[in-house]
DNA sequence: CTAGATATAGGACGACTGTCCAAATGCAGA
DNA sequence: TCTGCATTTGGACAGTCGTCCTATATCTAG
């Protein structure tokens, strides 16, 4: 079925762009990695470009469907944003290799100057928009935004060193620093709600 | 004089790769912002790694020229970290367009499985020991490689969302945190001592 | 002023790039 | 079984890549 194969190369340029990036990826190394020939692409795709916007596209549905995904399961909101911070370690051989799928894509497409790189930040803005519902939702009200960038800043800024320095420990120990300033930062805002309540 | 060409090709080199990164620059590229024919170019490179090598030299030469200055006109080590930490802000603009030019080349390399990428690791290295110096002269003592990591990570998170999502408030809301967290650091370090000394 | 080293220019090279196309194959329904 | 569409193949294409080579120009030392 066309569908099928359409698929694979789609899986398959998502894990090469990840592993070299968009431009050091050629189409002889998707279709080998498929195991198709390099002539059959342009009967699913018009262009390289054209893959791209999939392979975003196809990271943008993942991603949605396992933010929901914790929406669903995770109880409470707070538990919910320590499971984004513990993608750190959950993915952290790949990161130490590749650096985060999100934030390396993101750089790269801004220097090429592609078109899509704006399609690139929207899988930035599902995570922003999804830690600034948790963060609402534990009552931060206003300063929801500006947590959710901090905490987003802060894992790609972890993701950066760990792959530049390939160093298993920094990476957990700043996770527990991120998941001990949540606590600092819930703990504050009880602490606040309590002495305007009382 | 042929020195003097050299560098102008490994300073446009430099530009370039931070631009535009370094597999996407073509010698073309590189001999047309120079201003000198293709063929030139290996009488003063054998191979495009050897100017990867010469640009990541340069940088790291003008990056230690740099934190050597601070080290001479910098009163007290707090300030400059803060120094460090305003690097954000002085280069805000670069980096809302091409991020950290450390952080994108090491990331680049590493995808690329690039033999440079342990020198480019090296730029990060030279900034880390700097600031865990001045952490140490602070009285940090063993603590000091670790918040060394941290305000790096910090600053290199905040280049890459700065970077996506093309944003100079947060840029700089962020530099803010930064440097509260610093307070904050030297205040809990001075009650520490003082509750120890008396 | 000349000989030799240094520097530059411009093009050749094979390999690879993204793109496109014609021919072959496989498979559906009539 | 035959027709027609979907799918796949392998190669052609123009261009660019990094690399290399030779001829020319420039400069310096004797």
């Amino acid at each position: 079925m066309a569908v099928e194969t359409r698929d694979r190369i789609i899986e398959a340029a998502d894990l090469l762009f990840y592993q070299h990036g968009f431009e050091a990826t050629s189409f002889a190394d998707i279709a080998s990695a498929v195991g198709i020939s390099r002539g059959n692409f342009y009967h699913h795709f018009k262009t390289k470009d054209d893959i791209l916007d999939s392979v975003i596209n196809r990271r943008l549905a993942n991603t949605e469907q396992m933010l929901d995904r914790w929406e669903v399961t995770g109880s409470d909101p707070a538990e919910r944003i320590r499971s984004f911070i513990h993608i750190l370690i959950v993915n952290g051989e790949k990161i130490r290799k590749f650096g985060c799928p999100v934030g390396t894509l993101s750089s790269e497409l801004a220097k090429l100057n592609h078109a899509a790189k704006s399609d690139a930040a929207a899988l930035f803005t599902l995570f922003r928009s999804w830690l600034r519902r948790q963060f609402e939702r534990l009552g931060f009200g206003d300063r929801s935004d500006e947590l959710a960038m901090h905490i987003l800043g802060r894992s790609q800024g972890v993701a950066t060193l760990a792959n530049a320095f390939d160093d298993d420990g920094f990476l957990h120990h700043e996770v527990d620093l991120m998941c001990a300033w949540l606590d600092d930062q819930i703990a504050g805002l009880t602490t606040t709600n309590n002495s305007i309540r009382e």
